[in-house]
DNA sequence: CTGAAAGCGCTTACAG
DNA sequence: CTGAAAGCGCTTACAG
């Protein structure tokens, strides 16, 4: 036993009465071995509870198993579900998951990639909001890289996406069904390529008669709270927000207000969270498809490291899931 | 530049004209190098966008400067909270985090922390399920492991609690002053300490006149919606749920009865998430010290690393937050 | 102050 | 089939 009180393959070796490399090739079905001495190795094994040193193996081999996550906001449901799903996928071929929290800052988002890249197979990368030049540069080293829930036709890494623009211009055809003309879309980050979607899908929704207006809000209960009055300034008959939370928000004041939903005004959000369904008027909103996002992310990365060919873009599509909170537009003012 | 593309400190080395240790000195600040040398080594680490790497820095030196983090499910906001709040603190001791979710699954708990032994620092554990003797012999090993919210006297481990007895107990004491005395409580997992923890509390109460039946739940909005029938059956005035997900849960459904809160029925939850306060009406509910859970884990961690002696138990207050939810009590049938 | 060398715990050609 | 040895990329006594 080493001087730290770990075990190391050398105890298991003397143990057993052979060589390291004995060890070695019992232990990762490398190679042929005598039955007879493999089962005295994994006996030996066994029975100090040996488990080989990952580092070690990593700089031995070349293979770390083990991958970089960098995501904006480890407090948000919504990016710790993505995270979840590709860890239970990748846990699931062995491989264990070093985790970053960008808070939000691009800055922080290439330096902890860029800290990763020594000893990581590759790199997941969540809701990127570093510049455009700084992911050219990840693609451009020997590490394989996967962009989630960010595109850029400039970029070349392979590019997992919940298809928001379409999934927004289906819930503003929904809204046109319904008679509304006159929305507004309550934003999120402008650093967020999802939020540039959402808004994207909405201008593109002029096809079906819909006029929108944005105003600044976030990703939170309160900032849907808080931006509420503004929005009703505009007149609109329909209330588009970033998020559930923020939907969530808006219904609150709303109400406050004395207004009636969806009587009064249209709500939406997007995500599909699990309070949308328990919120009253259950919510009209977009599912987010997170576990296909986390799966589809693994298995680029997986394949990329594989060397397989990968599709540059992944479009996940994103169903609208129509509930109360929308309904006819009143006649407006 | 070695072969799988990846620079090395040896091309540091070579490109400033000096001995591999001397760029490690001068990296790491160990030793004392002539001024203009390791201008000449920083000027060339920066100008190849060097980076050390880690597993062979861990290797060398025995400190991996990375501590293995187990959480029962990342899915769960609750725990994501603490463990952006103890990967704040960590990294800026410049400590990384390779993240475990276990879901929920004792053994895997256990073999989660086993395979991350070898090649951590220390291992922090999140509202740990696995056996006590399980987490004796984690305790028996060499690597520092700091339990969160679970406390276990048989145990010799660092435990940060949040103390969830005393705020249980006040909540039933605010109850009991608003004249209540039969009320219900919706339980979580039996494998989780906070939840015995708060039935402990709410049993306590007894000294302030409550009386309470447990009905089984859990930790989600559906859980709390699923169970209110089942508790209205007990005759209570007041129902506490395990957390404030699931006193959503019950607020509608309570609502879609016919019943006002808190003129009918009074509410509780427990870890006062953001939606708490936006519930119509806004959720008596208790502080559940997240933050100060996440950073008080990794300071103990931290000084377990550096061999400083700390206190066994480190129990953090978890103030009630008394809103609208919970009212006088109305006469029972 | 600086470098050559040993060693961290493994894997993997290379001999035999 | 098995073992001795080289090597992965570093750190750190040890000489000088």
């Amino acid at each position: 036993m080493s001087s730290n009180g770990r075990l190391t393959i050398h105890d298991v070796a003397s143990e057993a009465g052979v060589s390291i490399a004995t060890v070695s090739r019992v232990l990762n079905g490398g190679g042929t071995v005598n039955e007879a001495m493999a089962e005295k190795v994994r006996e030996a094994a066994g029975r100090l509870g040996y488990l080989p040193n990952a580092a070690a193996q990593g700089l031995a081999s070349g293979a770390y198993r083990s991958i970089g996550v960098v995501v904006p906001d480890l407090g948000n449901p919504y990016f710790n579900d993505i995270l979840k799903s590709a860890m239970t996928a990748a846990s699931a071929d062995g491989y264990r998951m070093i985790v970053s929290d960008s808070r939000g800052n691009p800055d922080e988002e290439l330096s902890a990639c860029r800290q990763q890249l020594p000893y990581v197979d590759g790199i997941l990368l969540l809701s990127a909001r570093m510049q455009v030049t700084d992911l050219q540069e990840l693609a451009a080293q020997p590490v394989p890289v996967v962009s989630v829930n960010r595109k850029d036709r400039n970029v070349d890494l392979p590019m997992v996406v919940a298809d928001n623009y379409s999934a927004t211009l289906e819930l503003c055809r929904h809204l046109a069904a319904l008679g509304h003309e006159r929305v507004v879309y309550l934003a999120g980050s402008p650093r967020s390529w999802q939020n540039r979607e959402r808004w994207r899908g909405i201008k593109a929704a002029k096809s079906v008669g819909i006029t929108a207006v944005t105003v600044p809000c976030d990703a939170s209960v309160q900032a849907g709270y808080d931006s509420t009055d503004e929005a009703l300034e505009h007149d609109c008959t329909a209330i588009l927000a970033f998020n559930d939370l923020a939907a969530f928000g808006v219904i609150t004041r709303v109400r406050e207000l004395g207004l009636r939903v969806p009587k009064d005004i249209s709500v939406t959000g997007f995500d599909d969270i699990e309070i949308a369904r328990h919120l009253r008027p259950p919510l009209t909103t977009v599912i987010s498809p997170k576990v296909q996002l986390g799966q589809g992310a693994w298995l680029s990365l997986r394949a990329a490291l594989r060397g397989e060919k990968i599709p540059r873009t992944l479009p996940i599509p994103s169903p609208v899931v129509i509930r109360k909170s929308t309904g006819r537009a009143r006649a407006r003012a």
